[in-house]
RNA sequence: CGCGGGGUGGAGCAGUUCGGUAGCUCGUCGGGCUCAUAACCCGAAGGUCCCAGGUUCAAAUCCUGGCCCCGCAACCA
């Protein structure tokens, strides 16, 4: 049995979830649950971020102690996911005891080793900001956000010699192709590895600055930088170094959005064989939604609303639009319009109605229940082919992260079966009385509705459920239908004749869209 | 010359690795069917594949130059 460990960024909880957020989640719970159809063993993580400046700043403007505050916006996530169908097996917080355990033991590893040094920094440091800036980013030496002159601060601090790793790190990622992909983020890793300008990473604070972190466990009077306690997330959760999960699950595979590719990329993999671990297996990095051509942001007033979208229209339909829309790794616009668009156009039309029309003439002709197909002519045998190629490519491409494409692939199948449909017009044979053959058509299509609804489980739990269902074999709890989907596209078996199914369906009623207002004239 | 991505019928995209009839979804128009969620099926119109050169029997695809758009630029998750 294949291990397959998968973990989503821990979410900083400076502010509310929004789309972005419940996109990598939703992303990373499909994913899992496709390995779960293949029979692996899976874990799949979660979590939040809760230590920096940014989140002190926050507490303060809401007035609350740092420690009230990461717990109300934390628990935030955490329904959140719930309201969304995330099955997360761990939903780990960077303030819990264990965690900070780890990271000291993790930094007290990698100082053990030789690789953290105690060194001058000097920088602007704006007051407004509560932060440095380089050189660079001052405009006429002005801070660009509060334009005041910033003071330059000299400070000792701890150094990571990450410098140390990185040829290491540039030769692995060339010779791994899809260590990090899609290939455009692999190309933009090797460009930071390429330029030889990354200097050694900064890793702690003085406490006299900062105090909402974990201490150095070689210097009380610092703590850790956030990114470095941050990514050890992805092992303390497992319970690195001594729990039998860190055996048994890593190395697992990261999902990330690409605003925080150079931490995956580079500071983590260099943390990791700093202190003798093996890297991660994958590094897979997505897009940004925009909305109305534009980066979410609340000054633009553009924040999508998750739950709101999910309440609106439909959990399922909106798991579907989200992966389908989106080409993995490029960007992808977000509009409510799109939205209904994918709805009405693949679920109502192509699937929903197929079940409505295929249920309903199965309760018309057979009294609901599957019959006994009679011998396959050359059409049946070409759906049939059609329906077991499409599963298999459905299986590569989600497997590949190309999830659009995967979701194509499976709809080709789902328009074939209308376009089968209209050219057998089991109407025709019923009045006709050609029992049996209308009785293969009815099976070919209940089979080939059942392979399809399986597909759908990882992206659409609900649905799928509700799906197979309909076709009278209901899925227990929340386990996946099947735990060998690769076998599925190797032979064209249905449900057994006899089975009862449901005697009509309507599964994504259409949406109407508003019209525009009228002119009155 | 900081780095990376992109510019394909009205809209959104695939195709570019390894050149060979320009494909899909939506939209529009015409037709068909009646099992179905005013759905489904068939057909049609619509493209200088950003521009200019070059290589080639042949270029959306390779090469050179240019224009435009987006993201990232080092203690910002």
């Amino acid at each position: 049995m294949n291990s397959f460990f998968l973990t989503t960024p821990i979410y900083y909880v400076n502010a509310r979830p929004h789309l972005g957020h419940a996109y990598s989640t939703i992303v990373a719970d499909s994913v899992v649950r496709f390995h779960k159809m293949l029979g692996d063993d899976t874990f799949f993580l979660t979590g939040t971020d809760e230590h920096g400046d940014k989140i002190v700043q926050a507490a303060e403007k809401g007035g609350r102690s740092p420690q009230k505050f990461v717990d109300e916006i934390s628990a935030r996530f955490q329904s959140l996911w719930a309201q969304l169908g995330i099955a997360n097996d761990r939903f780990i917080r960077t303030t819990e005891p264990g965690h900070k355990r780890v990271v000291q033991t993790f930094l007290q590893r990698v100082h053990d080793a030789g690789d953290i040094y105690f060194g001058a920094f000097g920088g602007h440091y704006c007051y407004g900001c509560e932060r440095f800036y380089t050189e660079k980013e001052l405009e006429n030496g002005l801070c660009p956000q509060h334009r005041t002159r910033p003071e330059f601060i000299s400070e000792k601090n701890y150094f990571f010699r990450m410098s140390k790793y990185l040829p290491w790190l540039k030769s692995y990622v060339e010779e791994h192709e899809d260590f990090i992909r899609p290939r455009r983020y692999r190309a933009e890793a090797l460009a930071m590895l390429e330029a030889g300008a990354l200097e050694d990473l900064c890793i702690s604070r003085p406490k006299t600055r900062l105090q909402w972190g974990i201490e150095l466990p070689f210097d009380k009077d610092y703590v850790c930088y956030v990114w470095f306690d941050a990514l050890i997330n992805y092992i303390s959760a497992l319970g690195w170094p001594d729990d039998q999960n860190f055996a048994r699950y890593w190395p697992g595979e990261h999902l990330v959005a690409k605003d925080i590719l150079k931490p995956h990329a580079v500071f983590w993999p260099a943390m990791l064989k700093s202190a003798g671990l093996p890297v991660y297996g994958h590094l897979n990095v997505h897009g940004y939604w925009l909305v109305r051509e534009a980066k979410m942001s609340k000054t633009l007033g553009n924040i999508i609303e998750p739950v709101e979208m999910s309440r609106r229209f439909g959990l399922s339909a909106f798991r579907y639009f989200l992966l389908r829309e989106m080409r993995f790794g490029e960007d992808a616009r977000f509009s409510e319009e799109a939205l209904v668009k994918r709805i009405n156009a693949d679920l109502s039309n192509d699937l929903g109605n197929l079940f409505s029309r295929v249920l309903s003439m199965t309760a018309k002709y057979f009294g609901s229940r599957v019959p006994e197909p009679s011998v396959f002519l050359q059409e049946d045998e070409a759906i049939a082919e059609l329906c077991l190629h499409s599963l298999q490519n459905f299986v590569r491409l989600f497997g590949g992260m190309r999830f659009d494409a995967a979701l194509e692939s499976l709809w080709e199948t789902v328009r074939a079966l209308n376009k089968y449909v209209d050219r057998q017009t089991p109407w025709m044979l019923y009045k006709q009385g050609d029992t049996a053959r209308l009785a293969t058509v009815m099976y070919v299509l209940l089979t080939a509705m059942r392979k399809t609804a399986l597909c759908l489980w990882p992206i659409m739990p609900d649905a799928s459920r509700q799906m197979l269902e309909q076709l009278g074999s209901p899925a227990v709890g929340n386990a996946p239908p099947v735990t060998a989907l690769g076998e599925e596209g190797i032979s064209f078996d249905g449900p057994s004749p006899g089975t009862i199914v449901a005697a009509a369906s309507n599964l994504f009623p259409r949406i109407e869209m508003k019209k525009d207002t009228p002119q009155k004239t």
